[in-house]
DNA sequence: CGAAATTGGTATGAACTCCGACCATTGACA
DNA sequence: TGTCAATGGTCGGAGTTCATACCAATTTCG
């Protein structure tokens, strides 16, 4: 039975995407921007260098080089010629302020209420995965470390950064390209979010426990709760930022 | 406390990913081909004008119609001049067959078992949100007939698009762009593995049945047994399909 | 029948991107 | 101290992609 052109009609328009969002310039300086406000490149450290940066991001230096004249441009990084010398993270980590979260466009909001059902299906499935791989000490002391800086984290924007920090690296125990990716595309949306809208302390405290309970199901290689804790983890989150958002 | 450089180095291994992996024409034709083997357009439906394909992929004119010129000249499609003519799907379904699958690379092996892990966490998720959308009777019958095609589908080249096309309705009922996304991007990657790896009659029955057990689930509204058939499902397919790719 | 609408086909110049080679600066190290 | 290596900076030609306008074929419908 061939279903009629009508019945595709649907379909076709849900899984018809732009083939290519963007210029490549424009896509280098959105990831490398967004990169660095997640944390991955803390404040201080020096970016890989431009030729190597560029085969990573399958570009040409050129463009590459475009990108990071924004960067500079934009103050984000600083640059300085020479052996040893390099790309340098100068961005000091924003913190969140309510001021964008009034001029939001309806397409601005679907796409954050978006995430949050998406991130609710990944991270879980992410953490679940991170539990039943067999981690070696550099993976579990990866793990460990992260998570020691979100708890050391005193002011609310390193605190930001240092989340992020932690639930990538989580994504990253897994060793699946698909999944990483999956968080990372996740993480920087829900990184604009909780700039937009200052989150309060006591449910910081609340995330941080939750993250420690992460931790020992991960480390324990307890699947289920893994899953189960991060589950928590996301509606507890999801919950907060739908109120926020409408 | 800021990480050393080296601290970071993992995760941003992990995190920087291909700005843009190839040409928008190679996209095109990549999409354009994947659309019409998973049998979004069946066979003998008109795609849309070009024009309108253009926008869609968000790609100028020129650029699709060398894809287009790409795909005729491999004969997946024809296309007609003047009004009510356009491009139509010419491509038989291919029938399964094992020829491919010697000349496998490492990578594309460690791609494909990606793919099943990721398919893991992402379609019970996607069956979980389906059946917790209230779903109006478009839907629901949406949903029905993709799966009467699937159950009506004599030969094994038909089956296979009618499973694609089933799977992609489900991700479609979240109404979810990002799990949409995800869904299409997994079952491309499923669909080469199954036209490489011919499966036995006896699966097609047990996966049959595990279909039908889906639909009730999300048609019921039951989340919770949505997502535990789905995660039965592919965990049964991949288990299949590892055992035969190694 | 004939005009209009719809669709694919063609052409041109500008902008973007890529690649490769070479230059300039600076620190490391023999 | 001088050489080397690593790094950012610059340049030019080739290939892609884009936007726009216009042409050609064919069906629909007044």
């Amino acid at each position: 039975m061939i279903p009629s052109p009508d019945d595709a009609h649907d379909l076709t328009r849900a899984v018809l995407r732009p083939a290519r969002g963007y210029h490549a310039f424009e896509a280098c300086v959105e990831q490398l921007a967004t990169t660095i406000r997640l944390g991955v490149y803390p404040r201080g450290t020096t970016l890989p260098p431009e030729r190597e940066l560029a085969t990573r991001l399958n570009v040409s230096r050129s463009t590459l080089r475009e990108a990071m004249a924004a960067l500079r441009q934009a103050g984000l990084v600083e640059t300085r010629r020479g052996r040893g010398g390099g790309t340098v993270v100068t961005l000091k980590p924003r913190t969140p302020s309510a001021r964008a979260a009034s001029r939001l466009t309806a397409a601005q909001r679907q796409d954050w209420l978006d995430a949050l059902e998406f991130r609710r299906i990944v991270e879980p499935g992410a953490a679940e995965l991170a539990a039943g791989q067999r981690l070696g000490d550099t993976g579990r002391a990866q793990l460990e470390a992260a998570h020691a800086d979100v708890v050391a984290a005193r002011k609310p924007a390193q605190h930001r950064q240092a989340d992020s920090r932690f639930h990538l690296t989580v994504a990253t125990l897994t060793g699946s390209p698909r999944v990483i990716e999956a968080v990372t595309s996740v993480q920087a949306t829900l990184h604009e979010m909780l700039l937009a809208i200052p989150v309060l302390e006591a449910n910081i405290g609340h995330s941080d426990r939750q993250h420690a309970a992460l931790v020992r199901a991960i480390l324990a290689g307890d699947q289920e709760r893994a899953g189960r804790v991060m589950t928590e983890h996301c509606d507890d989150t999801a919950a907060l930022l739908r109120g926020l958002v409408g």
